[in-house]
DNA sequence: TAGATTGTTAATCGATTAACAATC
DNA sequence: TAGATTGTTAATCGATTAACAATC
């Protein structure tokens, strides 16, 4: 078959690990860290399943991908269950990421402390606006976009996030591009062309809400 | 088998559409909206498969979801097909939200028009900070947190968005039941836990960042 | 007419779930 | 020992992809 995708680096047989199993390994993470602050040592797949809503198989089989070993009816050792699955997301490599587009999602995601323990660095910001260029925000240097792609270059940045109004998305995405990034976190609400071998994560928070939306609907037409 | 989802709508066979179908039709109504802005009056599914890096055949299969007819070697009428989408997603219903946690986050989401496209609109925001309280934002009223039963009582409103800290989140989801929210769509990183028959659409960077991190080590790891 | 595209049914592929042995 | 939980293989279920007829 010919495959029309062209520009993705395909999750599928070939590794040995599947697209939904790596969505719920963050959450894991977030919940046993909160475990680890409570002084809890051993945690079984039941325990997870519960707490998160899920089934206690699929829970098993997505620890069971990050290669831990655990103990038959006691479970998992805490420490060493957080240290695999850090391991396997790759949270202690460093990517260094610039943003551009310093709005409110912009401002949000540069002082989010979360995305650290990912392994992920937001190094500098980019906008236009003069009350913006110049400043800090959370201690990142708000530069003018005329200085995009110097900065990549100088940088060696690989990773650059995408919070621009529609509009400019397109023309921002090729000047990245052009100027080395490697991979695109974009969160215009619009599709972006590149050339191949470029990463694209597109964020579309109006799948979700199609999601949430469709929910209401079911359950006012199945209750009432 | 005992299924552990309590809390969940589940969208499955009972339903002729899956989740992911739900997922890509606000993608393709996005993209068939720039096309009505270029005059297009018919499109097939190959036009949008190409555009948007898909199979034809699987845009056909979530377009025969929506119940639009095609006429073969032409395609389908634009702007039956958006308005058969728009349907489906039941855009044109209203459906009214409150807003809790107004930092940058918050901000970025009530400055958001594109929600509007999909029938969501939200009619107030809440924070406990002075410097926010009795303000608009976007035009939205912001209220302190304290009134927060007493607005959604009020003005009968289903849907909260939590955009609060981790830490207060399980709390204001609490409130936001107890005072009769249906529906909770959380950008917090933690769980939350609400009572059976209420919606929580989690929304989960961290999921995303994990998929783009491994696509930027596979591609390391292949390439080089 | 020829060719492209829809409509629809069948096949494949992969994720989830089940079953059960191993073991602490 | 008994029981709970992991580890692993098999079965099921559902989403994607393929095939092909219908048709403009």
């Amino acid at each position: 078959m010919e495959n029309t995708l062209k520009n993705q680096i395909i999750l599928d047989s070939t590794n040995d690990f599947s697209e939904p199993t790596l969505r719920r390994l963050p959450v894991y993470l977030q919940y046993l860290k909160t475990l680890e602050t409570r002084n809890v040592s051993v945690v079984s797949c039941s325990q997870i399943a519960t707490e998160l809503n899920l089934n206690p198989i699929q829970v098993r089989k997505d620890i069971e991908t990050t290669g831990v070993a655990g103990k038959p009816k006691v479970g998992y050792e805490l420490k060493e269950l957080i240290a695999n699955i850090e391991k396997f997301l790759c949270c202690h490599i460093k990517n260094e990421a610039i943003l551009v587009g310093a709005g409110h999602l912009g401002y949000a995601l540069l002082g989010y402390h979360g995305f650290k323990e990912f392994g992920l660095e937001i190094v500098a910001a980019f906008d236009t606006s003069p009350d913006k260029v110049g400043k800090f925000i959370n201690t990142k240097s708000v530069f003018h976009t005329d200085k995009l792609e110097e900065i990549i270059k100088r940088m060696d940045i690989e990773i650059g996030i995408l919070t621009v109004p529609a509009a400019y998305a397109q023309k921002i995405a090729d000047r990245m591009v052009s100027a080395g990034i490697k991979a695109i976190w974009n969160f215009a609400p619009v599709k972006i062309n590149v050339k191949d071998g470029i990463i694209v994560q597109h964020e579309n928070l109006a799948s979700s809400l199609a999601v949430l939306s469709k929910k209401i609907e079911l359950k006012i037409n199945k209750n009432i």
